[in-house]
DNA sequence: ATAGTTGCAAAAGCTTTGCAGTATG
DNA sequence: CATACTGCAAAGCTTTTGCAACTAT
């Protein structure tokens, strides 16, 4: 079964990636891709290393150093999140089409759940407001553990 | 000139730190309480190698292995908490008799503001009970940069 | 042709660990 | 006096960097 929604999505972001690239005079190169495409078919909070592991099985064989490379320039375009959970540890996720969202931590089972809450931009406008700052960005995480036991 | 509110405060920390070593069978070690003394002498987000070196050059020597040691001891019993600003580096400060707090972050100058709103607490609580977990604790930063110019 | 990129391996930065010696209870 | 803790150095892990080879433009 193909999930025509998520091929849309890959095919429209891919085309988001090369038109940055096009802007910015970066160079087009088929593991950025890859990789892009790769991140967009996960639909988990991953760490370069996972990322880097699922590649070499797969068909494509990349460098740690160019995972390491493009998982900057995507963040730093906005097709992928960057956040860390409690550890010392990058965690990614694809960021394209999807709505602000925060995460729920388990600290047992390490399940990493999403929610989304108005109040968090009301705090963000309110404390910019107050403390004479631009806030550009957050990270609100929630760790606990799960009610009904971890997986 | 003596901060006797600080004074106590750490007069009351080490008690505090005392108790809990005793209840737990750990040992009353001069190191243990020096770092705790030292962290709370300090105002700042520190880390863990800054702590360090600023035991070193003060009166007192100690080995890393100890400073972190004492850093997740300190944690474990809710005298010290731990952040993490974005980077990879673990940050610690004081958490004895402070009112909860979160951060706003300058990416630019690196500064480190405080603030508070209630509203957290609200959102912890309704995610907890919709998203069936116990939550235990939270981390929000904001990111941003400072309007009136850094320093 | 000419840079920007890649891959590899080495290095860097933070943190943890193993072990012999030390000091607490 | 038993053993938990310390200090030191080595190892571990994630991430970054240097450089020669490659390739997109």
């Amino acid at each position: 079964m193909v999930d025509t929604a998520l091929e849309d999505t890959i095919k429209e972001v891919l085309q988001q990636f090369s038109n940055h690239l096009e802007k910015t005079n970066q160079r087009k190169t088929p593991e950025r891709f890859a990789i892009l495409e790769e991140i967009y078919r996960r639909t988990d909070h991953f760490d370069a290393e996972a990322l880097y592991i699922h590649m070499k099985t797969q068909s494509y064989r990349v460098s740690r150093a160019t995972v390491y490379n493009t998982l900057e320039l995507l963040v730093s375009c906005n097709l992928v999140t960057r956040h860390q959970f409690g550890s010392n540890l990058a965690r990614y996720e694809r960021a394209h089409g999807r709505r602000q969202h925060d995460h729920i931590i388990c600290t047992n089972c390490g399940k990493v759940l999403e929610f989304c809450d108005p109040r968090i931009q009301q705090i963000k406008d309110m404390m910019g407001e107050l403390m004479n700052f631009n806030v550009e960005s957050h990270s609100l995480n929630l760790y606990g553990t799960c009610k009904d036991g971890c997986e």
